[in-house]
RNA sequence: GGCGCUAUCGUCUAGGGGCCUAGGACACAGCCCUCUCAAGGCUGGAACACGGGUUCGAAUCCCGUUAGCGCUACCA
């Protein structure tokens, strides 16, 4: 049974990158009935917070990615990161380096003023085991270093198919800092082994990664896991996704009202592919199509378009019954009251026109409270166009809706007593209803006039169309 | 600079030598519907980076070129 991880580093909030990577080990997992694995990677003490390891859980929590064990902290397992250098320092695979900081920064900016690349020059290479242990008995400090061995490092990636680079392009990385700490490369490695890890699915900013640690498992006598490297989320100007494009954290989608199972899908289709023309995938459709072979090796453009289009999507086909706890969230962080009355018909009549919980809530609330302060730009202008005769469509309203009783107070006798009214005024229907919903909205759309009059209910809307009528009464 | 990866409409992609005058989706434009806007339906514009091979035949295979991206720490 394959055994996957998804190993973030609560460095940061939970990245849509992040979060895809997780999505795909996750939906392996479950397409193969193997077992994903939370680790977090906290090596790195000066930036690792518990916020963040909060953050990343609560964001995979809300993407309904479940982990079958952990979270694990990969700081827990010093002793055996540990333990591993030594072995490699017995078998004569790693040895220790006393150069300074300082020394190789100096040697590093000189590199880069030649404008050649940086590579250790090896000078602790051949320093014999007993004087390393000599010089560090007598207080030096030293880090580790592998023995890079020569030769090709290749693997047969997942995704890309075969990925080769050369033992000598590569030097001797240090993999236990002077302080006794493991470095990044030596603690994965060691833990997928301990955690037997048996596919690693992480994204391509990993793939030189790679070769180092094939060196460490080798040295190790380990056997290599199955590597599979996805592809980098790019932003709209192509460049590696970042703040400055917007949204990049998965609770910033959660915020803006996007559904978990919209963002899923979405993020799913970002490098990865069934093969046809399949575009909403439920859950379980994604896991029965899902395969490392179909995952693209090129990088994708996050498009915020097409994930408010799905959202819509998955909007369009949730009964509003399903909807109304999210709703009635949303109108709560919104301050409006829905005073007991049943929301549904609310959230059905605007479900079509919103693309996200938050708009569809926003258009609730102003059905319910009214809109806030002046009609916008085109209200602004449809009331500017009418001139007086926007105060007299409304007055007309006013008196033929005042006169339908209470138990009338039905789309379709409004319509017809709305359309009726118009015609004998011989006004054009859309002007004589336009007002209407300027005053009821603050807007020129929404659903048809005579079914919003219905949800916003007959008394708030009388109430609101004759204090309209008597504020845009011309003087005199 | 070195090493590596990648290259189909603006974007996500289908495509595994002939089914391709390259299909779908988002976005865009137009039309239908219509009291507005959506939704929905229909229509349209829009791509195989370039150059060489291989082959009867190449978007598909090979080699270059170009471009983009990633990595190049006692970060992860």
């Amino acid at each position: 049974m394959p055994r996957v991880r998804f190993a973030p580093s609560p460095t940061g909030y939970l990245h849509v990158g992040g979060a895809r990577t997780a999505l795909f080990n996750w939906l392996y997992a479950r397409k193969t009935g193997g077992t994903m694995v939370l680790r977090i990677e906290d090596t790195d003490r000066e930036r690792s917070t518990d916020a963040h390891t909060q953050v990343i859980l609560d964001g995979l929590t809300w993407l309904g990615i479940t982990w079958d064990e952990g979270p694990l902290f990969q700081g827990a397992n010093l002793e055996q990161h540990q333990a591993g250098v030594r072995k490699l320092l017995d078998a004569g695979r790693a040895y220790h380096c006393f150069c300074t900081r300082e020394e190789l920064e100096s040697q590093r900016a000189a590199a880069a003023a030649q404008k050649t690349g940086f590579r250790y020059n090896g000078r602790c290479r051949s320093i014999p085991a007993d004087e390393a242990a000599r010089r560090r008995a007598a207080g030096e400090e030293a880090t580790v270093r592998i023995r890079m061995p020569d030769g090709e490092l290749a693997w047969d990636d997942a995704v890309h198919g075969r990925i080769s680079f050369q033992g000598h392009d590569l030097d001797d990385f240090v993999i236990l800092r002077s302080d006794g700490t493991p470095i990044y490369n030596l603690a994965v490695v060691s833990d997928d082994i301990a955690m037997r890890i048996t596919h690693v699915i992480r994204g391509d900013d990993h793939v030189s990664n790679t070769p180092k640690q094939i060196a460490i498992y080798r040295a190790l006598g380990a056997q290599e896991p199955v590597f599979a490297h996805v592809p980098m989320i790019l932003g709209s100007d192509g460049k590696k996704l970042s703040k400055r494009h917007g949204a990049t954290a998965v609770g910033d989608y959660q915020d803006q009202g996007i559904f978990p199972a919209a963002m899923r899908n979405f993020l799913a289709l970002l490098g990865w592919s069934p093969g046809g023309d399949r575009e909403i995938l439920p859950e379980a459709e994604l896991i029965d199509l899902f395969s490392l072979e179909g995952i693209q090796s090129k990088p994708a453009v996050f498009d915020t378009a097409k994930l408010e289009w799905m959202n819509g999507q998955y909007l369009s086909a949730t009964p509003a019954g399903e909807l109304l706890p999210a709703v009635t969230r949303q109108l709560g962080r919104l301050g409006v009251d829905a005073g007991g009355r049943a929301l549904e018909p609310l959230i059905d009549g605007v479900k079509a026109r919103s693309r996200t919980i938050l708009q569809l809530a926003e258009q609730v609330a102003v059905r319910l409270a009214g809109p806030k302060g002046e009609p916008d730009a085109r209200g602004i202008a449809l009331r500017k166009k009418l001139g007086p005769a926007f105060a007299e469509h409304l007055r007309r309203a006013v008196a033929v809706l005042e006169s339908l009783p209470a138990d009338e107070w039905g789309a379709e006798s409004i319509l017809a007593a709305l359309t009726a009214s118009a015609e004998f005024a011989g006004a054009k229907l859309g002007d004589a209803l336009q007002p209407i919903r300027v005053v009821l909205t603050g807007g020129t759309v929404s659903e048809p006039v005579n079914e919003l009059l219905v949800l916003v209910g007959r008394e708030a809307a009388l109430e609101r169309l004759r204090r309209a009528a008597a504020e845009t009464e011309p003087v005199g």
